[in-house]
RNA sequence: GGUCGCUUAGCUCAGCUGGGAGAGCAUCUGCCUUACAAGCAGAGGGUCAUAGGUUCGAGCCCUAUAGCGACCACCA
């Protein structure tokens, strides 16, 4: 028997025991197809909000769907736990820096924290219900995990897609490091446009360039104006001298300038900016670079050396305006590239670093962007948007420390790259040695190891090598490759779909998934994102679950139109606990009528009961459109709307005849006890979708005939009722405005009907007198009168029995 | 500035390939009806952002405009 009140906490629990127990979402090759999720390893840098809970649960209803449909499910969880995210969070922990802790001590911190979040992390996903089977998941700082992406490095040196060259690449001082161009964001911020007077060496003409970052003087290298520059192209050819640090340039042409930008001319630094780098490559300048890798001026630039970047700004404007030099300064607003994971503006620097070869490859990355299916389909967009628009090979080198290591040594005379051997991987070349015993190319015998790591995306970007257990002799290649489905949210469309789209193409030259599907985000009020830094996140997930039960929070997060921003609701909540509750009561009520009930053989349902049963099948056809479009939210919303209907019109007909078989006899009882048998059975199916757990309740209850529901399968019915559904609707539609005629007199819907007088046309006649005991006694009819009319239907006239009313 | 998306009832949104404007919440009214008052029945409320166009017919297709949002680019 089904308690009276559904409590949500004991019940889930025991359920989520059970499943554990049972191994009831475990991955095992038997077969049947696959169908396989490349999910996002969550960022292990902190808390998980409601955000994350809104994105993996409609990937996780996914999964159930297709396992529904008798798919065999590989959904594999992970961690991104290895970089920099990890690392800024142990130092925030901590207090320090991590060149103050040292590489080894840092490390070890860095493990313990994320094992930490990654338990925490764990059983918020159990508790919500994550149909994951969590022996197979992976961690991106695992031996196994930096073997393989240690691999992946390899498997593309060989290629000749990675290199090593020292070159401009984008700098963080205040993560020491060099970073991608998929890692900046864009802030704006307010600082001043600067007007400075220069003079030409030959023929002192005076000439103004109007920059924001005057601290760039001693790295200037070239002066640049647009040819067809009227006002200035005069100055080509001549030579600049550059104030209060008393050097001289050559002013060289440009299509690239801008004339109305600032002043027309342009100082060429290197580097400030992307242009310069462009500039620097194509007019091959000379290099000055006056940065060091913490964010100050270097000690040998006269004046300025030591200074941090903001001091030398100040000073040198300073001394300009000393020098009378400065025409004017204005206060400007404007957009700058910061690093994503710190916040801070962003350097350019110039070392050493690994590179994966992008630019030769666009085309490529274009065509096999088009060969995946995007959902929504205008995302798609945004991935050719980004290819389109990249300007840098991928840097993968990080000077950091908690990452996967490069498996590569240097030779100590010559710099030659020694590379580890695939078969011993994993490697840490700052404990192993290498295998090759001298250089082969200069035979020195001495080498250096490599001590920056990769990228958390170089990392990251493999997740679909790391779940088919690339290079394993018991790989799972042949089956996930490609994989079904990538989900993630559109802000990493160009970072982690697109990286993994680069590796899976020069690893087997093919799309790494057929489908893509993109959620939104969680705004915490309309236009704001919820993000840890702003700490707008109002609600913690887990006390949710706590107050609200993990089906109500899945209603929410089932709620959401796919691709589609939603707003955290209260209000959506509600609406998931009344739903929840009706599934309950219904159940209870169905519960009661199916003491006696022995499913078998059945074709003489009555005619509402056909009626309901063909609407049902038009909803599941409907519903299992939108699912394979991956809209969950537009198939609950279907569902949610059937189901109120369900309960409201077709309950209410078919109770009676439950209730009183001796009035309307066995086999009329009998087709409305398969009736609801066979629909809750199947709306229990449908419902398992988003409410894992009491829909496992009430089936264990009810029907067990298997070990779960979520092991069962959605067979759909194939009635042909169309007749039915029409003139079934029509029946609806007159009962729902008799009972607006009782609401509108003020008394309660059982009050008897003494008269219904209704003109109907021949068909709905027909369907009327096929259904003649539901209709009479839903309504409480004494005694209808029906006149057959051309079209449609007519209500002449309903004369209520008041007295009757009030006796009752 | 570029790309894309959004603009429908007071609020949050749904409306698939063009033919009836819808749901929930909120507001108001009534009903303790043998599953459910955490319920049931009903009412009011919208020139579907604006302006053109295509069509017998446009919330839906096309063009332009405005506002909002996301991503990207703009650091001289």
């Amino acid at each position: 028997m089904l308690d009276k009140k559904y409590n949500a906490s004991e019940k889930e629990a025991k359920w989520l025991n059970y499943w554990n127990e049972n191994k009831i979402y475990e991955f095992k090759p038997d077969g049947r197809e696959v169908y396989s999720i490349d999910t996002p390893p969550p960022t292990v840098n902190g808390k998980i909000h409601i955000g994350h809970i809104f994105s993996y649960s409609q990937t996780e209803m996914l999964a159930r769907y297709k396992r529904l449909r008798g798919y065999n499910i590989f959904y594999p969880f992970g961690f991104d736990d290895n970089g920099l995210p990890s690392e800024r969070l142990v130092e925030k922990e901590q207090g320090k820096r991590a060149h103050e802790i040292g590489r080894e001590e840092f490390s070890k911190l860095c493990y313990e924290t994320t094992d930490k979040y990654e338990a925490e992390f764990q059983e918020l996903f159990s508790r919500m219900g994550v149909s994951t089977d969590w022996s197979i998941h992976y961690k991106t700082v695992s031996p196994s995990t930096i073997k393989i992406s240690q691999a992946s490095f390899l498997d593309l040196i060989e290629k000749g897609h990675c290199y090593h060259k020292e070159s401009p690449a984008l700098w963080c001082n205040e993560c020491r490091t060099s970073i991608a161009q998929a890692e900046l964001e864009t802030k704006t911020i307010k600082t001043t446009f600067n007007y400075i007077n220069f003079r030409t060496v030959e023929t002192n003409e005076e000439f103004t360039i109007a920059t924001t970052r005057p601290e760039l003087l001693p790295a200037i290298v070239c002066v640049f104006v647009n040819p067809n520059d009227e006002n200035h192209n005069q100055l080509i050819g001549k030579t600049a001298h550059i104030p209060v640090i008393d050097v001289e340039v050559p002013i060289m042409g440009d299509e690239k300038v801008a004339i109305d930008k600032g002043t027309g001319v342009v100082m060429c630094c290197t580097f400030g900016d992307q242009t310069d780098i462009e500039w620097w490559k194509k007019y091959k300048l000379p290099l000055k670079y006056i940065f060091t890798e913490d964010g100050k001026i270097s000690p040998e630039v006269p004046n300025y050396g030591g200074l941090k970047i903001k001091e030398a700004r100040n000073k040198i404007i300073e001394d300009l305006q000393n020098g009378g030099y400065v025409v004017k300064i204005e206060d400007l607003e404007h957009e700058v590239q910061t690093h994503e994971r710190c916040g801070k503006e962003v350097e350019y620097s110039v070392m050493k670093q690994w590179f994966i070869d992008i630019m030769n490859h666009k085309e490529d990355l274009l065509r096999i962007g088009n060969e995946i299916n995007w959902y929504p389909a205008h995302m798609h967009a945004r991935y050719d948007e980004w290819v389109n628009n990249v300007a840098w090979d991928w840097c993968i080198s990080r000077q950091r420390y908690f990452g996967v290591p490069f498996p590569v040594w240097y030779c100590k005379e010559c710099g030659e790259p020694i590379f580890a051997n695939k078969e011993d991987l994993p490697v840490n070349p700052l404990v192993d040695k290498p295998k090759t015993e001298k250089c082969p190319k200069c035979g020195c015998t001495e080498f250096v190891p490599e001590t920056d790591v990769m990228d958390t995306w170089a990392t990251s970007s493999v997740t679909p090598l790391i779940n088919m257990r690339y290079g394993e002799k018991d790989n799972y290649e042949d089956i996930l490759k490609p994989m079904s489905l990538r989900t993630n949210a559109s802000e990493i469309i160009r970072t982690w779909d697109f990286y993994t789209i680069v590796k899976s193409y020069y690893h087997f030259g093919q799309k790494p998934w057929n489908n893509v599907m993109i959620s939104g985000f969680v705004m915490a009020s309309k236009g704001e994102k919820i993000s840890k830094s702003k700490g707008n996140s109002k609600v913690e997930p887990i006390d949710l679950i706590n107050q609200y039960s993990a089906d109500v929070i899945r209603y929410w997060a089932g709620t959401g139109r796919l691709g589609t921003d939603i707003v955290f609701s209260e209000e959506t909540l509600q609406r998931g606990k009344k739903l929840i509750n009706k599934i309950w009561n219904v159940s209870k009520f169905i519960e009661m009528h199916l003491n006696d009930y022995r499913d078998k053989e059945f074709n003489d349902f009555e005619y509402i009961d056909k009626w309901i049963l063909g609407r049902f099948q038009e909803m599941e056809k409907q519903f299992i459109n939108y699912l394979e479009e991956y809209e969950v939210g537009l198939a609950l919303n279907i569902l949610e709307k059937f189901f109120w209907e369900f309960c409201d019109n077709y309950i209410e007909i078919v109770k009676h005849r439950l209730y009183r078989p001796e009035e309307f006899g066995e086999t009329p009882r009998y087709s409305g006890q398969k009736t609801v048998y066979t629909l809750l059975y199947k709306l229990l199916q449908d419902f398992s979708i988003f409410f894992p757990f009491i829909t496992e309740e009430i089936f264990q209850e009810l029907y067990h005939n298997n070990k779960s529901i979520h092991t069962t399968k959605i067979e759909p019915l194939n009635y042909n009722f169309e007749e039915e559904i029409k003139y079934g609707d029509k029946i609806i539609e007159i009962i729902s405005q008799a009972r607006g005629a009782k609401t509108n007199n003020n008394v309660s819907l059982k009050t008897p009907i003494k008269k219904l007088e209704i003109g109907v046309e021949k068909k709905l006649e027909e369907a009327i007198s096929n259904s003649i005991k539901d209709f009479k006694a839903t309504l409480f009819i004494e005694d209808l009168e029906t006149k057959v009319i051309d079209n449609n239907y007519e209500i002449y006239n309903i004369e209520l029995n008041l007295e009757e009313s009030k006796q009752a």
